[in-house]
DNA sequence: TTGGTATATCGGGAAAAGTCGATATATGTT
DNA sequence: AACATATATCGACTTTTCCCGATATACCAA
């Protein structure tokens, strides 16, 4: 758990809005609803309501991924995301303890 | 209180330990004993534990200030420094809830 | 195999952060 | 006033981040 790194993932408002938005999948990416959202929602879901490029997008999430904050799921040509909940519990006993 | 300035400000090492050690500034700098420690840390003493240049520190501070995580008093020429622990639990409810 | 779709990775240009030395400002002392 | 000390700010340079378009890779369908 690389403190340095878990910050500079969420110091970018686009990510954190992915983040917030990974929260209700079912309302803040409708489109998908045919696919179910066990396993997250998947990055072209994602790079439309963000409204920057897939490359932008692709690396943002593998940002989150690489702090910890999302898990990824490969299913066919898709990768689906969701939040790590574990990880954003242990941030904030991290910052209540540790910081 | 804006989220990504604050995250921001804990994207560094160094500032990560500096708020580390201003949780028990008595063990940390026992070198400035002698004038208490009500009001905080004073820069020279924080620069000299840290080893980057004072012109650094003092910048590393400002941000700690600016994202609310650190407050400042001035005593004659020196200016001390200390925790904000009201933002900090702010902080850790933030990730809870917000994040 | 050929082609289509989804995602990841690469290379780059612009903007921001990290860090320094030099200088400015504020305060204190004589 | 003149000088010393503590801190803040400025200008410059290097490294990192932001974000893009182009390309590569993985999978799927005909």
């Amino acid at each position: 758990m690389d403190q340095v790194e878990i910050f500079k993932a969420l110091s970018n408002k686009t990510r954190l809005q992915i983040l917030n938005w990974l929260k209700e999948p079912e309302l803040n990416f409708p489109g998908q609803l045919a696919y179910g959202f066990d396993d997250g929602v998947c990055v072209g879901a994602i790079q439309q309501k963000v409204g920057l490029t897939q490359s932008t997008v692709s690396e943002y999430l593998t940002i989150l991924q690489r702090a910890g904050l999302v898990k990824s799921t490969r299913k066919g040509q898709w990768t689906y995301y969701q939040r790590n909940e574990e990880a954003f519990a242990a941030l904030s006993q991290l910052i209540q303890s540790d910081i």
